[in-house]
DNA sequence: GCAGTGATGTCAGTTGCTGACGCAAGGGGT
DNA sequence: ACCCCTTGCGTCAGCAACTGACATCACTGC
C-alpha cells in the first residue's frame, strides 16, 4: 500500500473548485482547500504555483489538442485553419458545459482570476501564431488572425455558457465567424 | 504650509516604474516603493488597491477618452464607429510611445500583471460593447465587435511598440482593421 | 538487505494586504 | 477667537499567501 493516498493533484483541484463556488473565492484560504484534500497547504503550493492556478490547472491539455488542431488542417487559408482547430476544441469541450460554467462563474467573481485566464488564453494566442506562421503563412497575419480568432472564440464561448440548452458550442464559433466576416466586408 | 509634501499619489507611481523596471517586479517590496517615495507602506495602499495597480491607474481616463470617441463617431456601423474611437486613443497614446514601451517591458516579465492588463482591456471592451449597444447596434454584433476591435487594437499596439521610429499608432491600426477584412472577405 | 528516489510533512520566515486608531493641519461656521 | 469636522497620513497588530531548508518513510533497482 502506498504510503499516501494517489492522485493528491486531482483531489486538491476538486476540492478548490467546490470550496470556491461555495464560498467565493477570496473567502476561502489555502489551508481550506488543503484540508479537504487531506493533504498540507505545502503540498498544495507544490502542485499548483499559487491559489489560482488550481483553477487553469488542465488548460494545458488543452493546448495541445489546439495545436494538434490547426496542425492537421488543410492548410487552405491561416483563417479557415483556425476555424479548423477551433471546432476541434469545441468537439472537446462540448461535455462539459456544466463544470466549465461553474469554473467561468468563480472566475467572473475576481478581477485577478479573470486577468489569469486571459493572460493563458494570450499565451495560445502566440503559441497558435507560430504554429500558424511555421505552416507558412505570413508572420503579421499569423498574429493578427491568432488574436482575432480567440476573440471570437471567447464570444462563442460566453454565448455557449449563457444557455443550458443551446446549439453546441462549435455552432456558435461558426456564427461568430460568419458575423466577423460580414463586419467586415464592406471594408 | 502643508504638513505633507503634495501627490504622495504621483510619486509613489512614479517611483514604482522606476524601482520595477530597475530591479524587476517580483524582485521590489511595496516597502522600497513607499520609501522612495517619502511615504509609508500604509499610505501605499490607500492610494493603490494592490502592487500592481500601481501601474495602472492613469487607464481610466483612458477609457473616457475611449467612449468619448465611440460617442461622437459618425453611426455608420459599429465597426466603423469603433474605428473611429480608436483612432482618437491612438492620437492621445502616439506621445508617450517611449513611457509605454517601458510600462509594456514591466508588465510582459509578469503573468499577473499581463493578466491585469488584459482583464482592464477586458473590461474596456463591455463598457464600448454597451455603449454601442445604446447607439442601437444589435447585443449580439455589439460584444463581438468591441472584442474583435481590441484584438485589432492589441495587435496594432504591439507592432507599433516594436520599433522606435515607425508609422503612428493609428496607421497600424487601420492597417489591422484592413487585414482582417481581407482575412473575412472570402468567407 | 541497502542506497537512492520521490512525494509529503514540519517549521520558520518574508511579503502582500487590512482594520483600528491616533495625530495634526486646514477650512468652515458661530 | 473657538470649536468641529474633514483630510491625509503614521503606527501597530494581525491574517493569509508564498518560500526555503530539512526530515520522513514507502517504494525501486541493484
Amino acid at each position: 500500500m502506498a504510503r499516501w493516498a494517489e492522485d493528491a493533484r486531482g483531489r486538491l483541484a476538486a476540492s478548490a473548485l467546490e470550496l470556491f463556488a461555495e464560498r467565493g473565492f477570496a473567502a476561502t484560504t489555502v489551508d481550506e482547500v488543503a484540508a479537504a484534500a487531506g493533504v498540507t497547504q505545502r503540498t498544495f503550493f507544490r502542485h499548483f504555483r499559487d491559489k489560482e492556478e488550481v483553477l487553469f490547472a488542465d488548460d494545458d491539455r488543452l493546448l495541445q489538442v489546439l495545436l494538434d488542431g490547426v496542425g492537421r488542417a488543410e492548410g487552405e487559408d491561416a483563417e479557415a485553419d483556425l476555424g479548423h482547430a477551433l471546432a476541434v476544441v469545441s468537439a472537446e469541450l462540448e461535455p462539459r458545459r456544466e463544470q466549465l460554467r461553474r469554473r467561468a462563474g468563480v472566475i467572473a467573481t475576481d478581477v485577478a482570476l479573470t486577468g489569469r485566464e486571459l493572460a493563458k488564453q494570450a499565451g495560445w494566442t502566440a503559441a497558435v501564431a507560430q504554429v500558424l506562421q511555421e505552416r507558412g503563412y505570413p508572420g503579421t497575419q499569423a498574429d493578427l488572425m491568432a488574436q482575432v480568432g480567440f476573440a471570437v472564440f471567447r464570444n462563442a464561448m460566453d454565448r455557449w455558457l449563457s444557455q443550458s440548452d443551446g446549439p453546441p458550442l462549435a455552432a456558435h464559433v461558426e456564427q461568430c465567424r460568419a458575423d466577423v466576416g460580414a463586419a467586415f466586408r464592406s471594408r
